[in-house]
DNA sequence: GCTGGTCAATTGGCCTGACCACTTGACCCA
DNA sequence: TGGGTCAAGTGGTCAGGCCAATTGACCAGC
């Protein structure tokens, strides 16, 4: 059932076995594992190992580790492969690409339904952002309320976590390098005025407009992005743009 | 109503320590970690308790361990805490909500731009659905790689995964508890032809009729939940401009 | 001066073996 | 039947050790 495993990382090896046996179905939801001792006989590992393994599959929510009593297999899939070295993660246009779609619908469903308190909420963050365009990090924090600030005029929490999460993974050390290279208090402004736009039309309950605005100001930063790229490695084809991102993300 | 008493353990404690101290900022980006036998030390446990809390931090994307080197920060918030205890993630209800705003964009996004064999994609899950209403791990899989697979005609990584992980959130031990209780057959069936009607939308390159059907079919889900356990979870949460859509097609 | 190789200190990766705390279920007693 | 006890099994933690990879200082050769 398990077989002995190899050189380089061993409890990264040993998880990958566990969790695609998970997924390839030979282990099923409810399922107990062997013991960590078993296991760690049948794997020809210690035992120190195998409980790393099964802390990181645990952390991928993949199995509940019951003290006392056991390991369970508690889902198929894992919620997050962001660390996994299967894939690189999304390149910064996948990423603004994905939020332009997914936050203009939530910009359009929030305008329906906008509070003064809500409205407020973001006209505090508006003043923080234009107060702070020459502070790199509180502008980014005001960045990150107002987009979670507009999600939580929905009042669904998932929205809002999703909506964090993807502004959060611009906080990866090359989307980081890159985006030290293009922003500054000029784009930082513009940033300001769109978002400006959004939270007017959001206020006056203009739905398409705040979808549009929304839409409007991501394209933008995409494009802002892709300027400043293209002016760093000027000889290179626009076109594979995810491609070099994450070739350059990769192998560091 | 009585809550907890869940004994933390103490590899979790570090980590949870070692996580505010990069949230908080005590710990920046870039900068290296004391060397693992000194964190224990400091911390006055083992050295494998602090490699096991380390491996936490790692599968999260919070630091990075290089062998030979050190550990070091290369991220200030979690990409995902979807796994961690600290909070009993969002409702069914909202995660349905949430879906039915996102996905129904992606499938408003994934209308104009769908080829033959995207459509294929969709067909094949749709039949291995269609042929396993009575087995809920054949009809489970089939189901998220159609919703997955919609994401996948816009040829976005990020999308692909924001939806896989949100479907996911439903394998929750809590959330799959209470799906036993309604899913079955008849609901899956429904499901079923919600789902065709989606596909036939996209493949005819209908934008606004992909993203009615979508949102006609989460709701739809939202309601079938709601009916079978409504009454015992007090769902009041209901939104109003969503009844329109809800209209029409029941489990029969 | 610069390049390239060597070497030792540092650090993470992994192991052995042990003890403790908790869970679980069989067992016994009232 | 109901409860309490107890031992086996299991995860949680610890201590100490060795090995391999990394890194930077150092030195020989061009």
């Amino acid at each position: 059932m398990f077989s002995p495993v190899e050189s380089r990382r061993l409890y990264r090896q040993v998880a990958d076995q566990i969790r695609s046996m998970i997924s390839v179905g030979e282990l099923v939801v409810g399922q107990k594992l062997p013991a960590e001792r078993e296991l760690a006989e049948q794997l020809s590992v210690s035992r120190p190992t195998v409980r790393e393994a099964l802390i990181v599959l645990e952390v991928e929510g993949l199995v509940n580790i019951r003290m006392g009593s056991g390991i369970y297999v508690v889902r198929r899939h894992a919620v997050s492969m962001a660390a996994s070295e299967s894939e690189p993660v999304e390149g910064p246009f996948e990423l603004l690409q994905a939020r332009a779609i997914i936050e203009c619908a939530i910009a359009e469903e929030a305008a329906g339904r906008a509070r003064p308190e809500d409205i407020a909420v973001l006209d505090e963050a508006l003043m923080r952002m234009s107060g702070g365009v020459n502070d790199a990090g509180t502008v980014l924090a005001a960045d990150r309320a107002f987009h979670t600030g507009i999600a939580a005029i929905v009042g669904n929490a998932t929205l809002i976590r999703v909506t964090g999460e993807m502004f959060d993974m611009r906080m990866t050390p090359y989307f980081e390098k890159l985006a030290s290279h293009f922003e500054g208090p000029t784009t930082w402004r513009s940033a300001v005025d769109e978002h400006r736009a959004i939270r007017d039309a959001i206020a006056s309950g203009d739905a398409a407009g705040a979808k549009a605005a929304m839409r409007a100001h991501l394209t933008l930063s995409q494009k802002r992005f892709s300027e400043s790229f293209g002016e760093e490695f000027s000889g290179e084809e626009e076109r594979g743009r995810d491609k070099a991102a994450a070739r350059g993300a990769n192998k560091t």
